[in-house]
DNA sequence: CTTACATGCTCTAGTGACTAGAGGAGCAAG
DNA sequence: CTTGCTCCTCTAGTCACTAGAGCATGTAAG
């Protein structure tokens, strides 16, 4: 059991609790996000040290990775927010829960079909394009001239 | 041949230029956008009147329309500055173009990846809520636990 | 000519979700 | 004590616009 130094700064501040720096560690959302959300009220603002150092307990930990997952999973704040304000009531029906993630999956699914649109119209135009000189670049001239486009953005 | 009146505003102001409102009604742009392409440089400043109007002549709506066109293909603000660039030096190779083409088609494609992942995971969390209340809510327990995710993200 | 209203101008600030940096204080280890 | 890390607050920057204030100009109708 080689173990390290133990290391005071990652686990007691006050009594069991972890400090900023060790809170993004934990959840993997960096230092300043982690401020940020507390500035914008989706994360209550932590007791804190004499010091004036934030301290985070278990919850608060909790919630960060809460919120760090439902980011990755491309819920917007306002979203979160929510979600977790639901989370908090648990005898409520999770119909609304289910209706945030249904919209944010719709969401989804129409940039999926943008993004599917765009790139068909793109790889058309690169694969028209001869490699020649810029005056005959078919790229150039489908971006020039929508009437080249096979497909009707927006 | 019912002709409505001829509206001088948007033909003429100074022999053959559009004002800002007929630039944007012809390409698409709205005003400001068109005010803030030129801001940033993208767009030359255009000619005025004597009280200090914007006057378009047809080059500058045709650059416009290559504006647009690319930023409704996603293209991003400095490469549309790039292809620009290019686009105005005929002889030259275009081998630039074609790699700002390709590189926004790889970025389009990972893109596309990144959410269709996310979709999979999203409708898999779906479908597995039972529709019964918060606290047995499975949307809620996997964005709380990363480990019920059959995915990494990132 | 007057009145009304659309269009134009500049300038500032807001959006979302952070990120970067300045300038300073606290704290543990060597 | 000094070094070096972490922490604090505050401001400003990112991207590509968008919104609004407050004022000038232009055109059409009465």
């Amino acid at each position: 059991m080689s173990r390290k130094s133990f290391n005071v700064r990652e686990v007691a501040q006050d009594g069991g609790g972890h400090a900023i720096g060790a809170a993004a560690k934990l959840t993997g959302i960096k230092v300043p996000t982690i401020r940020y959300y507390e500035s914008i009220g989706l994360l209550a603002e932590p007791t804190r040290t004499q010091a004036g150092r934030r301290v985070y307990d278990g919850a608060a930990i909790s919630r960060l990775k809460f919120i760090r997952h439902a980011r990755e999973l491309g819920f917007e704040v306002e979203q979160i927010r929510r979600l977790l304000e639901l989370a908090s009531e648990p005898q409520r029906s999770c119909g609304e829960v289910d209706r945030i993630a249904k919209a944010h999956l719709a969401d989804i699914d129409s940039r999926i079909a943008r993004l599917t649109a765009l790139r068909e119209e793109m790889e058309h135009m690169i694969s028209e394009c001869a490699q020649g000189q810029v005056c005959e670049c078919r790229i150039l001239e489908v971006l020039s001239n929508h009437n080249f486009c096979r497909h009707d953005m927006h």
